[in-house]
DNA sequence: CTGTAAAACATACTTTTGTCTGTTATCATA
DNA sequence: TATGATAACAGACAAAAGTATGTTTTACAG
């Protein structure tokens, strides 16, 4: 191909495997090559070298189509979605699992994972029956998060508050009262960091796929 | 490894690739063979091309890593955020892309895209500022659909309705009007079919890439 | 204008991976 | 217990893909 300006075709080059890894399908030194027509294996390859010495790019050594984007940028991952939420120590049963989500956080499946919302308690916070929140657990609350709790091993979606070393989960509609629970009742299961709900009926990735 | 009964082997291959490729990972063969410990390449590959030819796979021939889902299956797709709305013809210029969002439509980029929504005149519909709308162009419009809409040229979401010929674009916030625009002056860009919500500060995929 | 670094090219070699042909073992069902 | 279908194995070959060495061309800073 002609010859560009330095780091020019470094970042198309970079742009192109991007996309192709986001779409699933990792590239060949020599697919790179054609798609710049490039007349040498060696120019894409040095390119994809260049850009691991970069950082940009991470490979696995010897493996075809081994070029991947680093853990930090890496972001589709899939959340499990439960229809309920998993009590104790966080382990879901795979029977539980309703289907899985693509999420853009860099977390493992322990920690990211979605819960279908029933109820109307938190309408005011524009989350409606039938949403879907993705809850990260293993982090910290701040006040005024909206959580996921398990009061009495019953789960609900509510803000927290910490008022007076006591805790209040707020509901966001005026119909439902404040809770304070004992604390000996009551687990912060995580916070929520994303609302989804689905006006068509789009079916969840595995669902009804149990072979 | 051990005989099994039929069909068994077959399912754990299957949801080891799926798994895989979900994961922007897809195995070779010898992959394949490895996982599951057999001593032979061709007891993988019999059972990948047995996979293909009952439709739950497809394959690239002569491809490395070459096995996918069937397009039907394929969950992730990448959906570019646009800042506001396209006008006529869709055609996202690249410089207004605001990011990617992972998407499980099996849809095209030039079909679905993300839009963020900017005032509060759909409240009660749980639609909140900053909200961000994923959007099907190309799609049938019924009655009650929430949908984007050019009116003079400024985008808004609103709810659809027809009466008596004449197109209405509800708000679903008392302190909002109902628009009843002239048809030369109104063009529905497309159908609301997601709604989300971030929480936390979630950067988009390709957020401040321009390279 | 000159030297250095980056970009691109040419070619060869090795490893990985896909594919093929044939055989043996186990399962399912009559 | 016979028989066809499925599962697993064995070994080999060809194509695809990773890697290496060296050369030529262009960009850019001094």
């Amino acid at each position: 191909m002609a010859y560009t300006k330095p780091g020019v075709t470094r970042n198309r080059i970079y742009q192109f495997v991007r996309e192709r890894l986001l779409d699933g399908e990792p590239p060949t030194v020599r697919e790179v090559q054609a798609a710049f027509r490039m007349r040498a294996v060696q120019s894409a390859k040095s390119h994809l070298d260049a850009l691991v010495k970069e950082g940009r790019l991470v490979k696995i050594p010897g493996k075809s189509r081994g070029y991947r984007l680093p853990a930090a940028v890496q972001p589709n991952r899939l959340a499990p979605i439960v229809g309920r939420v998993p009590a104790g120590p966080f382990n879901i049963a795979v029977e539980e699992i309703e289907g899985y989500i693509p999420v853009q956080f860099n977390a493992d499946e322990q920690t990211v994972f979605g819960l279908r919302v029933s109820g109307d308690s938190m309408i005011d916070a524009g989350i409606l029956h039938g949403d879907i929140v993705l809850v990260r657990t293993e982090t910290e609350i701040h006040q005024g998060d909206i959580v996921v709790a398990m009061i009495d091993g019953d789960a609900t979606v509510k803000e927290f508050r910490r008022v007076d070393d006591q805790v209040q989960l707020r509901p966001r509609n005026d119909n439902y009262p404040v809770l304070s629970p004992d604390s000996e009742d009551l687990t912060i299961v995580g916070k929520v960091v994303e609302i989804r709900r689905y006006l068509e009926g789009v079916s969840l990735v595995g669902e009804g796929l149990n072979g």
